[in-house]
DNA sequence: TTATCTGCAAAGCCTTTGCACTTAG
DNA sequence: CTAAGTGCAAAGGCTTTGCAGATAA
């Protein structure tokens, strides 16, 4: 099933109603690159139609962001990411702390590991966020260039 | 060594200068329990003295947290935490999604994980962040007996 | 003395909200 | 028709900043 039809489903279950402007908000955000701040939305939402505010936009991404759609990640910059989380596996992020650079990451290990720490504790275990902050292997290499060079 | 020590030169490390409310902030710090908002932060610190600003907290939390004797930690709720980081092992969270509860978890099995998945990618891992969200035990038998009833 | 620190209030940033107008059903 | 959706601008929460007066070295 496609996500258009997914968030119109989501939209008749819970009684709310389909417009025009939450149909642009949602299609500029799955023809959109990953990983998009509401800021970034807005403007590309914009591109498409202008007469879109900024608070249909914010509206929409919670109801995106509820239907399964969009997922929220912070990479704690200060600005909540949205990516694609419909028909896509579950994922973490590496970021690189010099460039900002990140890949997505996942590990079965992992996975299984929260949850037995979850079960230890009495938790049924919902979701996670982890985000690992390093050096990119490009960075790695300006900086061992500038060490070594006079 | 102590924390007040450590800060103490930590400060004169960077030529940055000691001072009378900088002390008051981070003893308010050492003194107060874990996990706490820089709002709560500012509260604690009005106690012992009213006369230092907003500001002051901030930017000593910052200095605080640079020289590694504060960790700033986000559950996703709005505003940073932040805890003891010195002299104590690393730990990560995982907090009850309902009542906001938590418990401090760790795992070396997960952080070796970590350092491979690194690793693969060619990141040198500085840290990272990790909070697992769920349902606690309390909120759960809630919930049951919720269910239960008629 | 003089560079740094600090309180205050203002501003910044991201996000949410109140209200009158518009639109879907 | 009427309840829900929307733009606008204002406000909210948290944090940072500019500047004149205070303070450490």
């Amino acid at each position: 099933m496609d996500a258009r039809q997914h968030f119109s489903d989501f939209l008749n279950g819970k009684g709310i109603r389909r417009s025009t402007r939450r149909n642009d908000v949602l299609d500029v955000f799955l023809t959109c690159e990953y990983h998009i701040t509401a800021n970034q939305l807005v403007e590309l939402v914009h591109k498409k139609n202008p007469k879109i505010g900024i608070a249909t936009v914010y509206r929409t991404l919670k109801l995106i962001t509820e239907a399964g759609i969009a997922r929220a990640i912070e990479f704690g910059d200060g600005s909540v990411r949205y990516e694609h989380d419909f028909g896509h596996e579950h994922h973490d992020h590496i970021v690189c702390v010099r460039c900002g650079m990140f890949r997505e990451i996942s590990s079965d290990e992992i996975e299984s590991e929260q949850d037995a720490i979850a079960r230890k504790h009495g938790f049924v275990l919902l979701r996670h966020k982890m985000v690992l902050y390093g050096v990119c292997p490009v960075c790695r290499r300006k900086q061992e260039n500038q060490v070594n060079s006079p």
